[in-house]
DNA sequence: TATTTTTATTTCGACTAGTGAATTTAATTT
DNA sequence: AAATTAAATTCACTAGTCGAAATAAAAATA
């Protein structure tokens, strides 16, 4: 059966071929690699960042001269040598204080911050409680300005010590624009965030939402570090998710959060906050194991209990044994089982990590549910996905806040000692 | 409530930031990018060109003299000038003729051809029937073999023009070694088809799976070539989905597929092929509505139809009324829906394209369908996520394996001119 | 102890990709 | 015919990188 050579769906001249050229073609400069490089080891030799670069002694000798020059990096003298003949390698190290960053998540009943050094040394942090309603723009830049007043105080730096702050909240957050069309913490939609803070504090913001937040912390200080394609999905008042693809955040095509909260797990499923009915979060937020834990406690109506309150007490009464208390836990644990395997059916990522506070309840992160998630996806031979949970404290949020402050402010430094 | 810098967290020397270099490092060579430039646009000039990749003048000179001095580009000599004072641009085109490809796509019913030459023109098609039964590697590369002939012939090519072939397959299909793990399609596990492929027609051959090849051609000769982010969804003998994201076609960091048939849109549901219940496909595939159209029918199990003709007169049923058949195609249509609005929500692709031959079963690509898809995707005042279906013949999976090989072939081509 | 071996680093000439300003070219408009 | 305009070319110059040879600093060996 042969067809001839009909050029029918050869338009005209159309070309062929992606019209875009590819993002890539920024690759960083080959001195941000090194120090990039010598950052996230800590300290590395000239040798070792030849192997590792793909580059000649002869580039790493002038490229770190440059950096060394431009007091970034400097050279160890405390050689621990191991073994070897030859001459022993000079290892190299960031040089730390040469600028700091403050990250700071904001949340509805916290904010914290964290002041680092320009190796990512933790120098200080903060916490402050905060009242659990929307408030003005400004009303936040003042608990933004109270935050970073506390960091720096316990830092012992001063504000024009800071070279950049990185600030994650929930919500909808546009990192291009520095904008917040929507978030619990604000009354008002579309702020202009990022605007009003650089003016007010005359510091270099970068803004994104929290769950990319967590998923630059994992990429810069937790597992992620050595996979270049991850997903990192939190429990908190709602179900979020962050994806890691070519070492790089990914934001999406539109700017919007990956919002695996609101895939659907199940048809006309369980009502959600968003107004849908299946919602994954529907089945394991907070709000919605709250809801039910009133039924299965028998609380009456009048008796009412803070969500957290009644959290607790529908654990603990799982715990002890109450069937139905558990039945929640379970059917929650059974539908996270079914969102994660979707997630590693779409994105076959090496890796995904569950971090987030609700890891106590670990009905919710039992084996159980990593079993059934693994026995949920086919494999087809492959070795399964890596599962990894990580029940990091509040300051992991603020730690990302700083990596983002951190990768953008290197970006410009580097490229700046030209 | 402040916390003091306790440096707990913080390890002996463990650095910061991703370990891995990001991929990008390979950006691609000007030369390449200006090729690849004048080939997606048909044809431009050097003006356009230092416009559209931000370089300048003189390097546009230069590096079109290299390209030209090469043989792959040429000034086109006739120039439709519109208007406009001043020295008339001379636009650039590729030389079609200084490579050719084939691309294949191989199935259990059919097989078929394109062969292109280094523009992408479409110089010949051909397509072959084959017995629907796993069969040899030998068997395959038989067939595979006489398709080459025929469209050699077709196109008037000898086997020496060839300089690449690209094949897709379906099945779990490495890409990078150019084995096949498991493919319906072979009767043996773990093929090293690749290689036996280019010891038996010397010819260089790229392999991958067919929903890659599908996405590779909306990238390279349809919607996609306009955006760098967006998702194909097929719809075949199960659901296949692939992946754009920078320009780049995503193969997941396990170099599975984006098993989207596989993905649950129901606890314990309906029971799919690969043994798991509650899978997409499982509700949208054509055995599953085979198996739901034996019933709906009527048919006594004595009277055997093939799925095929089961499926046409199902399909024709539900046109004339019959309501159970109907249920069956809307059924199928929600559950598309939510599969959609998943991959929408966990991606936030700019587009999304339902492509495949399955378009026929207008139930199933209905208005209704995309606008379901639509009420259960959150947008957040954002622009919904674009939709297109596309219902391309056989050959567009073909064309997307020249695709492949065509630019692998460039890479090297570009490369080797230096 | 002196020498050899080994490994890390530096130096230096060469080459490539690219820029940017001045110039040339080829058209249109006046 | 001159002025204007835009495209393309030329050319001197820079940054980045390689690779080979030279140098440096240690361990091993004679």
């Amino acid at each position: 059966m042969l067809t001839p050579s009909t050029d029918d769906d050869s338009q005209p001249r159309p070309g062929c071929g992606p019209l875009l050229p590819t993002g890539s073609a920024n690759a960083k400069p080959m001195r941000q690699q090194i120090f990039e490089h010598v950052r996230a080891a800590g300290r590395a030799t000239r040798t070792e960042t030849t192997r590792m670069l793909g580059i000649s002694a002869g580039s790493a000798t002038a490229l770190t001269a440059d950096l060394i020059q431009a007091g970034l990096l400097r050279e160890v003298e405390t050689i621990p040598r191991e073994a070897g003949r030859g001459r022993p390698a000079v290892a190299l190290e960031v040089v730390a204080d040469t600028y700091f960053v403050i990250g700071i998540k904001l949340s509805e009943e916290m904010h914290s911050a964290v002041l680092t050094d320009f190796a990512g040394n933790t120098l200080g942090t903060a916490t402050l409680s905060t009242p659990p309603h929307p408030k003005s723009l400004d009303e936040i830049l003042s608990e933004v300005g109270t935050l970073i007043e506390m960091v720096l105080n316990i830092a012992k730096k001063s504000q024009t010590d800071i070279a950049a702050v990185g600030i994650g909240m929930s919500g909808i957050v546009d990192h291009q624009s520095g904008t917040v069309p929507w978030s619990p913490l604000l009354a008002l939609r579309d702020s202009d965030f990022a605007a009003h803070f650089e003016e007010r504090f005359g510091l270099r913001l970068y803004l994104d939402n929290d769950a990319n937040m967590l998923t630059l912390a994992e990429l810069w200080f937790g597992a992620g570090r050595a996979k270049s394609d991850f997903a990192v999905v939190t429990i908190e008042h709602g179900v979020g998710m962050g994806l890691v693809i070519d070492n790089r955040l990914y934001r999406g095509a539109r700017g919007m959060g990956l919002e695996l909260g609101h895939t659907k797990v199940q048809l006309d499923g369980a009502l959600c906050r968003c107004g849908q009915r299946g919602c994954l979060e529907a089945y394991l937020a907070d709000y919605a194991l709250a809801r039910e834990a009133a039924t299965a406690l028998h609380h009456p109506p009048s008796e009412r209990l803070s969500p957290k309150a009644l959290l607790d007490a529908l654990f603990a009464q799982a715990k002890s044994g109450n069937e139905s208390a558990q039945t929640i836990f379970r059917r929650a644990g059974r539908y996270l089982s079914v969102g994660l395997a979707n997630v590693v059916q779409l994105f076959d990522p090496a890796l995904i990590i569950i971090s987030g506070e609700r890891m106590q309840y670990d009905y919710l992160y039992a084996e159980e549910v990593i079993s059934e998630m693994h026995r949920l996806t086919l494999n087809n031979g492959r070795s399964a996905c890596g599962v990894e949970t990580h029940a990091w404290g509040d300051l992991i949020w603020a730690r990302g806040a700083t990596a983002l402050a951190l990768s953008a402010l290197t970006d410009q430094v580097i490229t700046e000692i030209s």
